[in-house]
DNA sequence: TCCGTTACTTCGCCTATCGAAGCAACTGGA
DNA sequence: TCCAGTTGCTTCGATAGGCGAAGTAACGGA
């Protein structure tokens, strides 16, 4: 089964990329991935509750708690009661953290985005349907994914 | 560019996916993704040195050090002095270890396997085109990799 | 013989992650 | 009104993966 192989092989050097480029946007940017995914929920909306993102980055608030502590440590994130339930806890990104979004962008992401820009339109056409194929076979039909790489930069929208 | 969101998007599941079967692996076979590969390359062989390990999926020896430890600590691998050259730890898997790579199979690998054999001939073709050609987009195109799916599972043969 | 290199381990450190326990605040009864 | 249960978050203690630096042992050449 040959291209069976070629095709696992492919995905493999897929994750792979992913994986060298957390560490490269680590080394580069002074933020890891999944940190710099919080980041993004953050500025999405410009604040949100711990539990929001827990529930899209499917980890337990506990973890959430620790990488928040570790934004809020780097001064690129605030904590802020809620003053309507004052049980949540606002997140916040601030200036730094809306700065190091913009200057580190995802070097993976610029990558492909490069890349397929300078595709043929019907050769973009094919990849987006092999890759939304590739993806249905995985199962993985019910993630609630944005448009943004990274291995740790990923989420679910509706639990099981 | 819609269609450069929807292919990001289509990357993102996929990545999810070997996340969460990551997690599926390490509840059902009691071993982490990791482990495995780990687990994976000394039984390619029988038996390896720790600096192939190290080599093959990029990480430091100090870390194969700890991996193998977890190994040894489960049973699944022993350590062996080479007798060539006693600076040398030749590292072993036990029936044990053995048993769980044919036990533990790759959830997602399989999936993927068995979807992918149900297609077409001339869709298998052009998946494994369109695979390649992202995989090369994303520059990971001098990469080692080995037909087994998982995040951790990830490895480059030569080096920059 | 001795010095440099190689192979591996040890040590101390960091991040990511979790479950359980704790604490504070909201909410629905009675 | 007040208590009990739920909810949101943090703290605590673990585990895993990962790294660099320092240490140890063995090889190998001069």
């Amino acid at each position: 089964m040959d291209r069976l192989d070629s095709s696992l092989i492919a995905l493999r050097r897929i994750l792979r990329a992913t994986e060298l480029f957390g560490r490269e946007l680590k080394q580069a940017a002074g933020i890891t991935a999944v940190q710099f995914r919080v980041l993004q929920i953050i500025a999405e909306t410009g604040q949100v509750t711990a539990k929001e993102i827990a529930q899209r980055m499917r980890v337990s608030q506990a973890t959430v708690t620790s990488l928040v502590d570790k934004l809020v440590r780097d001064g690129m994130a605030v904590r802020e009661k809620s003053a309507l339930d004052r049980r949540q806890t606002n997140i916040l990104v601030t200036d730094k953290g809306r700065q190091t979004l913009s200057e580190a962008p995802d070097p993976l992401q610029q990558r492909f985005v490069r890349k397929f820009s300078e595709l043929d339109d019907w050769e973009q056409a094919m990849m987006v349907a092999n890759l939304e194929r590739v993806a249905a076979m995985l199962d993985a039909e019910d993630i609630d994914a944005a448009p943004v790489l990274h291995t740790g930069d990923i989420k679910r929208a509706t639990d099981a």
